[in-house]
DNA sequence: ATGAAAGCGCTAACAG
DNA sequence: CTGTTAGCGCTTTCAT
């Protein structure tokens, strides 16, 4: 059934079945509805490659995730396609896990599918793709790289001011032995966490062991057994600060394995606040960052992307919040 | 940048470009090389609208999911994604949250992209969509409604030798108190798990108490509050079994906040094995249901409609597999 | 207020 | 082997 047939049946021209689907106010009030009633009879449903084609735009929008294990990622996924579908647009959802060449061909899919705007969180991937990316003028915006450029935007989690509170937090409580399990090393967010992390140290006067930085990769089984190395030092610290809660969760649960008791013996910090984080036990101090408003920022760039003139990608920060729950002990008391 | 442009540069008509790119084996290779090269250096993408417009098919599969926050489900996308990328279709998501009336909108959305099959995985819904659905021929498939029919195929995992096998375990370890919490009541998925469970423990001789019915809400916060009505109970049963392992997850955080012991004073067992259970403590016993066969079953269930001339769905069956870790006592001991 | 017609970018007969 | 051509279903001037 197409817009023709039902033109035919409705004894008017497509344009006018066009025009009425679309809610033009250019119809006589009669004929839209004798229009509406062939719609209707027809559960006419119009297709939508037929309409991308002519207008030029689709609105599908795209969102690649590095992995959809976690929790993280998948409520990002929930807030984004929240939006998208309360505007009654399409997402696309490609899954990367962590493999770069992943990355370029659903990128090249998602071109094919001319979407209006990708947002990309893949943070292993190096600036190459989006140059390439660039001559194809989608708007794009990418989580916690930090930089901008044409077409590009980017919003990125504010570690450094986190992880002080963090520190802070546990300066407070008598802490002056920290450790952290970043992510894998290499990629750039790692190296921003944890550079952050020395910051935050550094800012609050603690002071930093070498053998306390502890790489992780992102993953429950790189905190378990970030944490058994630590563990397995001569001097224990008396906390652990994790790149992520996935890391944090792991890192838990070898400490429960281990009869070690959480906070008493070791106390945890995450990073992100995932669901898991109260549901573990004991639940979880994190540094939460709402995904709801990292979707709305990215869904936000992207439309900037595409309504304004202006090309530029702009760079947005989101803060991260200190959720006080039960993984902290007070040394001091 | 169009095929034509591309076509008129590499100095060959659009239907060569258009072979070149498909692959097509009635070009000359001299030719190939040549819009090739063109093909190249423009970093010509097709528009897949125009392409799915003339061949009436998209490349597209639709997946329909009830929550995203529930990590079952975002395996299952992860699965699913896994497939349809691996050959290079697209994947759009959406997520009803439990709402009807989001399913309507988001197949409506589906239908209108062309999308070449729907996976639907939304309980809640009545059959009503499903006749509508029909009339536009798209290959439908659904998780856990136990019936096919025209164009829909239904995959449903097997709840009563699932549990049966559970219920065998439990009794084998001494318990012949046994609660179940459900999902929400009214829900056909859930009439089907507690009458599973009632089947299984009637197959095993034991005992069935209807206050150890109890209802849930497939989520932590159900399954919390389930666990809180089951400890009031004059007489406690010594196991509980949950519809999912998210309920599970609820209900064993709820017993470690009141500080008891889990498996020493209650045991558990769980419904899924999603990444949680093994990530809490202590990790969860459950029927292991797995994502990629699931994701596989249905991926060829819609693969089938489309292929086939056969117009009739199929029912496919996936068991469950018990897997035994730490959330259960033996009370024979 | 409505229709005719061109065209979006691609594919697939059909010719040659 | 390659080009011509006729659509696919819709939107959008441009007329009327």
């Amino acid at each position: 059934m197409s817009m023709t047939q039902i033109a035919k049946i409705a004894g008017v021209s497509s344009a006018t079945v066009s025009r009425v689907i679309n809610g033009s106010p250019l119809v006589n009030a009669e004929t839209a509805a004798r229009v509406r009633e062939v719609l209707e009879k027809f559960a006419f449903i119009p297709d939508g490659n037929a309409t991308a084609l002519t207008r030029g735009k689709s609105d599908i929008f795209g969102l690649i995730l590095p992995d959809l294990t976690n929790p993280y990622f998948t409520d990002l996924l929930d807030s984004f396609e929240a939006i998208t579908s309360s505007k009654d647009q399409d997402l696309l959802t490609a899954n990367t896990r962590f493999s770069p060449q992943r990355v370029e061909a659903c990128i090249r899919r998602m071109l094919m599918r001319r979407v209006d705007g990708i947002a990309l969180v893949a943070s292993e991937v190096e600036t190459g793709p989006f140059e390439s990316l660039m001559r194809y003028r989608v708007p794009l915006v990418t989580l916690d790289r930090g930089q901008a450029g044409e077409w590009v935007s980017d919003v990125s989690i504010d570690f450094e001011s986190a992880l002080e509170d963090a520190m802070r937090h546990l300066k407070q409580y008598g802490h002056r032995k920290i450790a952290f399990i970043g992510g894998v090393a290499g990629l750039k967010t790692s190296t921003t966490r944890t550079q952050a992390f020395i910051k935050a140290l550094s800012k609050n006067g603690l002071r930093l062991f070498e053998e306390y930085l502890q790489e992780g990769n992102y993953r429950p089984d790189g905190g378990a057994a970030a944490m058994s190395r630590i563990l397995a030092l001569r001097h224990l610290p008396s906390a652990v600060v994790t790149a992520n809660d996935f890391t944090a969760v792991g890192a838990l649960q070898r400490l429960n394995e281990l009869g070690i008791s959480v906070p008493r013996q070791m106390s945890i910090i995450g990073f992100d606040d995932i669901s898991i984080c109260s549901l573990v036990h004991p639940q979880l101090t994190t540094l939460s960052v709402c995904r709801d408003s990292l979707a709305r920022l990215m869904y936000q760039a992207l439309d900037d992307g595409r309504t304004s003139q202006d090309k530029r990608g702009r760079l947005y920060t989101l803060k991260a919040e200190l959720v006080i729950r039960h993984s902290v002990a007070n040394l001091k008391q």
